[in-house]
DNA sequence: CTGTTAGCGCGTTCAC
DNA sequence: GTGAACGCGCTAACAG
């Protein structure tokens, strides 16, 4: 493991010369700069970063918070982040918090102890006010999850407008009777809700608080929503899930109690899941611009590092309703 | 952002005594103990990390290298890695490489710049012998996928076997065509397809080479396997499949023939992905014990970090039959 | 039990 | 264009 002393004794010149070699500086006549990058190439030597970034006091790391790598939709999202990241010679770590506070918190001493630049949250496990004084004191960007009162830059779609046209979907479709399962845990899910609820006032249809559910966000969850549903003395006959997961767990459940999806009941789901075009039948959807969303929640950190931009900004990115089978007209 | 000087200058002590109570040493009075560690909170003061990995030259990092986070099959892995991890106060980074041996690369300079302790692939992008020159002179660990040749450690199951076992359990079902949809790519796949060979052979078929159809780690591989697979004059009557994924292209195309699983075709799919039991009949295949792989996988590591053990064991885990509705026998 | 000293490997003035 | 000297923040060896 050469160090930089033993390049620089080797090429006879100063450990600065090799520094300014490495750090591709103009200031070095093109005759040393060969001379060093020969012994740089047969030392096969390997800058100590530690020392770099403990010098420099920066370490052009971003990390990424995720609840579980197992969510498909961060996947593309995390291209994006990287696209932009690698494009500023930033890199991108990935630690996983299941949701966990102790868990979260511990990743989070990386950012109070200078191994990493900043933090990206997905789904933050500690309450707003932790979550406002962190940021406060620490580059933080929220991606795709939005808690009311959140001081620190938001990249998100408009979850409410999003809520409404899945609802309006449905309505249009003919249906009056429309259920939905969501998550509390989930900071989008009342927005969603809330755009529900719109959907059908507008549409001189009543909200019946019993029709929608709160359940897991998982496969199981969109069973048991299902189930609670399908207990009431007039079941939907369309259902919005607040996820694609727990419409497959929804879908599979009505196919268990022998109705059929879309022809008894219609299901849309949330979030465009590498499993929604897949399943059977393939899941109606809305689409969020995951690529972008991580592009933009990037680029935001990247100024917020800089300490330029709007620190406090709201991002919104365009959704899109995606029509499959699960929802096609019965007629 | 108060230094450790700062805090030995308001507790009236030197850096020394603070690093000692920073470190939990014994040799530290608990006046002053309490005195520092009162200083400590008041200032709020979070100890800078890259100085001391750079004077402990190591970062107590380990770094996972996925080649896509969103394949859900590594989450429960990871788990497992980290749980040993923490344990040793060891922490897990993951990055993405896409299969790209450019990324990869830059990744592992993490490794070779010492901001990471040591490396545990799942799926190299880089060819045998870069691999083997790396793992020689860096702490390298292979999880969950082999290639002959490899000199480090690896942790993997018994493919071979598995491979025997999926093609055994259509055989007694009674199936004698037996098609088999894999991936050149995957390491473990050779390994996977002896396996079927041995057990048909064993059965007293004939291995027909026109059977076994290489396509993408993907659900439109899964697809287009079985277009082929049914362009032949003879189809086959069960199908296995290399990955879950591609098991479920291949169903979801084979309802597009008009097809029904089992009944027509039986389908076996391979590592008991989350959505086997999800899907639609629910898959039977072979589950592969992730979360203990993802421990031992750590476990290992830190042997490896520390120079104990043999550095080039292939750890064996047992894998498992998880017959569900897609291979049910058609009587 | 505590303080002094000396680096870890590197980047960066400031001379020359 | 190049080198000497200093310090980033921390730990470890040695005195006392």
């Amino acid at each position: 493991m050469p160090t930089i002393q033993e390049v620089a004794k080797m090429a006879g010149v100063s450990v600065a010369t090799v520094s300014r070699v490495l750090n591709h500086s103009e200031a070095v006549s093109s005759a040393t700069r060969d001379k060093v990058q020969a012994v740089i190439n047969q030392l096969n030597y390997q800058p100590n970063l530690l020392g770099r970034n403990l010098r420099r006091s920066e370490t052009r790391m971003i990390l990424v918070l995720l609840q579980n790598i197992a969510n498909s939709f961060y996947s593309k999202v995390v291209k994006g982040m990287e696209d932009v990241a690698h494009d500023h010679d930033y890199h991108v770590l990935i630690c996983n918090t299941n949701t966990d506070v102790l868990l979260e918190n511990v990743y989070l001493d990386f950012l109070k102890n200078k191994l990493v630049d900043g933090v990206i949250f997905t789904s933050p496990a500690m309450d707003k006010d932790a979550f406002n004084q962190l940021a406060k004191r620490y580059p933080v960007v929220l991606c795709n999850e939005y808690k009311p009162g959140i001081e620190a830059p938001v990249i998100t779609i408009d979850n409410e407008a999003a809520g409404y046209e899945a609802a309006n979907h449905l309505i249009r479709l003919g249906h009056k009777k429309i259920g939905m399962i969501s998550v509390n845990a989930v900071g989008s899910s009342n927005a969603r809700i809330q755009g529900y609820k719109c959907a059908l006032t507008e549409a001189g249809l009543e909200v019946n608080e019993a029709y929608i559910v709160n359940q897991t966000f998982s496969y199981k969850g969109g069973m048991r929503g299902i189930k609670c549903l399908f207990d009431l003395q007039e079941p939907p006959t369309a259902v919005f899930c607040i996820s694609d997961i727990i419409a497959v767990g929804a879908i599979k459940e009505l196919k268990r109690k022998g109705l059929s999806v879309p022809q008894d009941v219609a299901v849309i789901g949330f979030d465009n899941n590498s499993i929604a075009p897949m399943y059977e039948p393939s899941i109606t959807t809305i689409a969020q611009p995951r690529y972008d969303i991580g592009r933009k929640a990037m680029e935001v950190m990247l100024q917020r590092i800089q300490g330029v931009g709007d620190q406090h900004a709201i991002t919104t990115m365009e959704h899109e309703l995606i029509i499959r089978h699960s929802t096609l007209p019965s007629r």
